[in-house]
RNA sequence: GCACCCGUAGCUCAGCUGGAUAGAGCGCUGCCCUCCGAAGGCAGAGGUCUCGCGUUCGAAUCGCGACGGGUGCACCA
């Protein structure tokens, strides 16, 4: 149920009988009338461009049709005053009984808000994919965040998702792990770790170092990294993976697959999507261009194999294998893709860290290849977390220590905060975080403020209950603030196919705020006028009927909540 | 030098596949608790949407070009 795109439905069954009149042409395209809010409450409760979309292809004045789109429109019950205003606009005002129905609505549809626009496409999201180096920081954390709320958004409306973790334990960072482990496993054994430039200094590792201890004794001591190694990294791998692991589900995030990329070496996979691009004559050899502008210090020409990734938007080829012949880190990455279109997804979404912004073609150019332009992989960047300590930017130091990690922020302010105010932003704007002013409880701070709506509906629930009142779910709405409210609610459907379409799960908590903006207005009217309080006292049927609407304002919170993944507060403390 | 992202009120930011007089919070001014949670609400002041040209009935939104800020730019992953 949206109420929309049904009127918008009215809307276009309305002029298709103008065309069977003859009062428009045939073979006019309805794509690109729509049916909106108003941006201002004074225009009515919806406004349709119809007339001037329309206008040219019919060759008639948008006020005509208007006006006679307007005196169709008000033969319907729904339509109280259609009135043709600005350059063509028609501004509809709907009757009050249409609002106290879609609160009902509200009330009595499971997952109102839900839409089947995905048509059970399968997407998949691939997020987070951090190193297995080492504990997850506050930059991957809102990769997490924006992923899993993308990833939520995206299956209330009609998608088949999967969450999916790239693991990168193929490449040289996770021998830096191995050895740095290595040092830590001397240290358990009483030796003095020699930590030097270029390893992970990080006391996470420590416990891992003595558990390989207890696990091997002192067989690794003094031997080359030829004999430990394999052994090693495989099993700093697996302890960062479970410390990972332990990171995401702290935030309440959990991967469908983990998916690593050592498992792509020596299976042939890694040659046989190169193969399919081979095939279609991607690959091929050469040695590149210098780079215009400055040269690198140690630029020199080298033949290499290439792919024709220019073919498919991007700006340059792409080394595959390195003059020695290894692959690039492209290689594997082609290769994962290429699984994942194999897989069949409809829809491919990689999230990565801006720091990554320069892979974006790259990885487009390669799934397109692959799929032969059939699955669109769109890549959503996250901008930086400036982390802040009540006004003053928090220093963060690697070498120091002092890098703020995941768990840091969640075992500070809590996933539900962290999530929420991760997603106040659009994930391609940077984010400050304040990690005094998010414990706010202000309206300064979105998240308290949205809670704080929820919790103010089940504060009266309770109330209601220990009165003794029956619920209904036919709402009596009469004043503007109360219909306001109903029309915010309206909205959601509408709201969550635009976030949903658009990939960005920040709309969702923008509009949340403005549901609890409305509703906390309603609230405060109450003050003035007792009659708008949703306990009526000594009257339990005209409280019943107040209180659906804010039950009804309850239940898109909730939703809303849910997809962003924070937990609705009942009661504030 | 090239590519991508960003530029909206004093500050932090929204702005719907192009729509009407561009919105919110903070800050500033003034109001509202014998009343369901004032942890809230109402009202006011504050703008050449960085600039220019173009497309369009209509541009903050689309295209081109400047300017300003960020990020990344051959075998490192």
């Amino acid at each position: 149920m949206n109420l929309f795109s049904d009127i918008r439905a009215l809307v276009v069954e309305s002029l298709e009988a103008m065309v069977g009149e003859g009062a428009l042409p045939e073979g006019l395209s309805f794509d690109n009338v729509t049916v909106e809010p108003p941006r201002d409450a004074a225009h009515g409760d919806m406004a349709t461009n119809a007339a001037m979309v329309l206008a040219k292809p019919a060759k008639q004045k948008p006020r005509d049709i208007a006006e006679a789109l307007a005196a169709r429109l008000l033969a319907d019950a729904r339509i109280v005053k259609a009135e043709v205003a600005g350059p063509g606009f028609l501004n509809l005002r709907l009757d009050t009984g249409v609002w106290a129905g879609l609160v009902e609505t509200v009330l009595t549809t499971d997952g109102y808000g839900q839409s089947t626009m995905g048509a059970g496409q399968k997407v998949n999201v691939e997020y987070v994919s951090a190193n297995p180096t080492g504990p997850l920081h506050v930059g991957h954390t809102r990769g997490a965040v924006f992923g899993d709320a993308l990833a939520s958004l995206l299956e209330y409306a009609g998608h088949v998702v999967t969450r999916e973790y790239y693991i990168n334990d193929g490449g040289a960072q996770v021998d830096v792990l191995a050895r740095s482990t290595y040092e830590r496993y001397r240290e358990a054994l009483g030796h003095t770790p020699e930590i030097g430039e270029g390893l992970y200094p990080g006391d996470y590792l420590v416990p891992v170092g003595k558990a390989l201890a207890e696990l091997k004794g002192d067989v690794w001591l003094d031997q080359p990294e030829s004999v430990w190694l394999d052994e090693v990294r495989e099993y700093a791998t697996a302890q960062m993976m479970d410390l990972i692991r332990a990171d995401l589900k702290s935030l309440g995030v959990e991967m469908d697959v983990f998916f690593s990329e050592k498992s792509l070496y020596g299976t042939g996979r890694i040659e046989a999507a190169l193969a399919a691009l081979d095939a279609k004559g991607l690959i091929y050899e050469g040695v590149l261009a210098p780079p215009k502008g400055k040269l690198p210090e140690d630029w020199e020409p080298r033949e290499q194999t290439l792919f024709k990734s220019t073919d498919h938007g991007d700006d340059v080829d792409r080394p595959v294998k390195k003059s020695d012949g290894a692959w690039t880190y492209f290689a594997p990455d082609i290769a994962y893709h290429f699984d994942k279109v194999e897989r069949g997804f409809d829809a491919l979404i990689d999230i990565f860290g801006a720091d990554h912004g320069g892979y974006v073609k790259r990885m487009k150019a390669a799934v397109s290849a692959l799929s032969d332009g059939k699955v669109p992989l769109d890549v959503k960047l996250t901008q930086l977390v400036k982390l802040f300590k009540n006004g003053e930017p928090f220093k963060m130091s690697k070498r120091a220590g002092t890098f703020v990690t995941l768990r840091d922020v969640v075992d500070q302010v809590g996933p539900d905060v962290t999530r929420f105010v991760m997603l106040t932003r659009k994930n391609d704007a940077s984010l400050d975080f304040d990690f005094d002013k998010v414990l706010e409880q202000s309206r300064e701070n979105p998240v308290f403020y949205v809670q704080y709506a929820h919790a103010r509906v089940h504060s009266v629930l309770r109330k209601a209950d220990a009165l003794g009142v029956t619920l209904v779910d036919q709402p009596a709405l009469v004043d503007e603030a109360e219909l306001a409210v109903a029309k915010k609610l309206a909205e959601w459907p509408r709201l969550v196919e635009i976030a949903a379409r658009t990939h960005e799960p920040h709309r969702i908590a923008f509009y949340l705020y403005e549901l609890a903006s409305e509703f906390h207005a309603l609230w405060n009217r109450g003050n003035d006028k007792p009659e708008l309080r949703f306990l009526q006292e000594g009257d339990l049927a005209a409280t019943a009927a107040k209180i659906a609407l804010p039950r009804a304002v309850a239940v898109v919170i909730s939703a809303g909540l849910g997809i962003l993944g924070v937990t609705p507060a009942e009661e504030m403390r």
